[in-house]
DNA sequence: ATAAATACTGAATATATATACAGTATAATA
DNA sequence: TATTATACTGTATATATATTCAGTATTTAT
């Protein structure tokens, strides 16, 4: 699933909010109705790029022929059980009992990634990527990363929370979201690096 | 609601059942092909004695235009069943059907406290407090307020996510978590004002 | 006994709708 | 620098689709 940018966003909510008022799908210039549009090409080229984009499937040929892919229709949804890890400023955060400080229920599709655990942060070095202390991070184990991806990496022994920029074959920076933290700068061959794997999503009790 | 026949039964499954294969509803033609019509006339006439009884209702004049009446989507509200709402610019963030973006199960202890519903967020004004476009705020419906709270409110037509701030008997203040907006002074003597809930959590989709 | 509802076939048609084509403009990428 | 993606307007058109009209037949109410 690609990146989706505002506008094909404000499209696809468009979509929904019709599907949910009227029960079937809009017509191009029903969209173009909602959003201010003035040509039914502007509805159109917005929806192919959602279908490239596998956010919707359109129907060649047929009316109001758009359905929204991954969609509560035929899914069933299953209720999980997932560990908070503590953000230990040394040691990994291992799925170990004792560094478990409680569980919660959530459905396993409650990301648009599945996900292993959440990681209780520490610190603000996220903090204008709206990360804050004590936010759970719902992190899922992988070493499939992208640069701009929010990662949970160690060096040593220690675990950090920053975003992922491959600069080199064998560097790795690790950019925080706070002009008061230092970036880091790793080199592969020389320092005992890993990825425990990414953000992908994040939540909040107040 | 009157009694069905065993065709229209038939007929109004057939709706069902395409719905759910493919997202939207079918017209006269898939409805006789479905079921061995050899007229679209066949389909037209128990879909105007289904519309009749009330079992669906008709657009005229639109393809497709066919919904189920009493469909998941407006009855029997499921216990962990939340809906995500859009902040939009005018008018309260209603519970109204046509303003219910998507739907999103989770517990309903899931916060700390009990919510009604979930805020999609524009904009940055609440930046520094970790709030950023498009994050889900859980909202709870409920005017007691304590300063400090991070409150939904609504201004004239106006809804806004600020922190709650009381100046006196007759001035609140509701503050901004980002430099580049400005705080708002609300007279409660002059301005149409009302908090339509606070922030009891968040969730972010990455 | 007669009307009304049900259950169809078959043909015709106005229009709702997808979709292609021709442009313009800007930002991002290679 | 050229190219691709995004984001539109505006016009045109083939066809997908709702919907009406003309029939036939059976069953159910009044």
């Amino acid at each position: 699933m690609k990146e989706i940018t505002t506008q094909q966003q404000r499209v696809l909510d468009c979509i929904q909010v019709y599907l949910n008022k009227t029960g079937f799908p809009p017509t191009r210039a029903d969209i173009c109705k909602e959003l201010g549009f003035k040509s039914p090409n502007s509805a159109e080229t917005h929806l192919r790029a959602l279908e490239k984009k596998g956010f919707i499937s359109i129907e060649s040929g047929t009316s109001r022929g758009i359905s929204i892919i991954g969609s509560s229709s035929s899914s069933a949804e299953i209720q999980d059980e997932y560990p908070v890890i503590g953000l230990v400023a040394a040691g990994s955060p291992t799925l170990a009992t004792e560094n478990i400080e409680n569980k919660i229920n959530c459905p396993n599709n409650f990301f648009d990634s599945q996900f292993d655990y959440f990681l209780k942060v520490k610190g603000l070095s996220m903090k204008d990527a709206g990360i804050m202390e004590d936010d759970l991070v719902a992190v899922k184990k992988t070493s499939e990363i992208k640069n701009g991806d929010i990662v949970i990496a160690r060096i040593d022994d220690e675990v950090t929370i920053k975003y992922f920029k491959r600069k080199s074959e064998k560097v790795i920076e690790l950019e925080a979201a706070n002009e008061d933290y230092k970036n880091i700068i790793i080199d592969l061959e020389v320092e005992d690096f890993a990825i425990e794997g990414k953000s992908v999503g994040l939540l909040r009790k107040n």
